[in-house]
DNA sequence: CCTTATCTTGACCCCGTGGTCAAGATGCCT
DNA sequence: AGGCATCTTGACCACGGGGTCAAGATAAGG
């Protein structure tokens, strides 16, 4: 590789990088280009598609935050409190960096990394709340499905809500939590989801526009 | 008015209101005048914008769908069953009608009939809230404001949830009330969001496109 | 039936997206 | 320095959105 074309990836790394960082996974490919101080034909020669493009730049910082989430839960004393901070905390860098939000909800179903990253996550989350059920603080019936749904649902209210400065997602993880201690528990209306539906779900509407 | 005007129009009426309870209230003019075997120019002539169309529209059946929901509600005899019973129904109708979503998450800021059935749904919302929280089933902190985020986030979701057979936003129900019986209420992390914070970030940032 | 006011049409404008490619520029190696 | 391989550029394609408007069609009334 050539020495320039070594640079324009890196300004396109960094340009993409902010912003996905700041508005998303689906940011244009020629803003990105326009950003990076390059023609948008240049991005296609370096990267060809953008889920390479986004794959290797969202990929580890993904990996990084939710995995350090996911151990910092699991290395809590207190089940309970390891799976509430969790929840917590993963809402948390929904709000902050939309472009997490975007990788939890599967928006660039062709980007394998972050794919795998979200897999990964599901894992952890399903360990954590294992762990929390056998300790008897999480009511038995919740899934990692529901966790995901969850989380889903608040990916887009949660960015907007931090941008005016009222994190009003916090409340709402407050009520989820406090609805989710087995004491709290009453009856479910319906069957826990497959995996399969909820994959469906992500994957066939991307949520709204 | 000329009769060929008025059968247009009524044409229009009709796909309009199809495509908009099936895809939300963003389809395209150009896409309603299509379905409708019209020109999009036939449109611009006789509705102007997008605004007076939807407006026109989606007002009655909003009003109406939401009006009645609310009545039932208060009519109930128990408090709780009353407030529980809301918010599943107003549930339902995000995940039945995709049009009704975006009217309560203020997706069409400039028709003045939705925004008015939303302030009216958020109106009859707060007095069901008020009824279930003096009867002291439902949380003392919990509030108008809450409940609307809560619908906001759970719109997007529904709507697919929906379309794939697996109704994942009712166990999110569920969850929630759970969390909002005054046995299991907890202290919540940070203050209510005021009704200026909540409109900005309605209309601030149209959920993610 | 013929006129006229009303209405419809579709070509056109602007803007944006994703994507391709010949021509020209530039780095690199001899 | 020169020549070749690599890379960049920007014009170009097709598509879609919102919106406008002159010219032609048509309903309504005399």
């Amino acid at each position: 590789m050539r020495a320039d074309a070594q640079r324009n990836a890196d300004k396109l790394r960094t340009a993409a990088t902010a912003l996905c960082r700041e508005r998303g996974l689906q940011v244009s490919l020629k803003e990105i280009a326009r950003h990076a101080g390059v023609s948008h034909g240049t991005l296609y020669n370096l990267f060809g598609t953008r889920e390479a493009l986004i794959d290797e730049v969202i990929g580890d910082i993904a990996a990084k935050r939710l995995g350090d989430a996911a151990r910092r839960a699991q290395a809590c004393d207190d089940a309970w409190e390891g799976f509430a901070g969790y929840v917590t905390e993963v809402c948390e860098l929904q709000a902050t960096d939309p472009a997490l939000g975007d990788v939890l909800t599967r928006r660039c179903p062709q980007a394998v990394r972050l794919m795998a990253v979200c897999d990964n996550t599901a894992a952890a989350a399903a360990s954590i709340i294992d762990r929390a059920r056998s300790a008897g603080t999480l009511r038995p019936d919740f899934t990692t499905e529901d966790l995901i749904f969850f989380l889903a649902s608040n990916a887009a209210l949660a960015r907007a809500a931090e941008s005016t400065g009222a994190p009003g997602w916090r409340r709402s993880v407050a009520f989820l939590l406090d609805g989710l201690r087995t004491a709290a528990a009453h009856p479910l209306p319906t069957a826990p989801l497959k995996p399969a539906q909820l994959h469906h779900m992500l994957v066939g509407e991307p949520a709204a526009s």
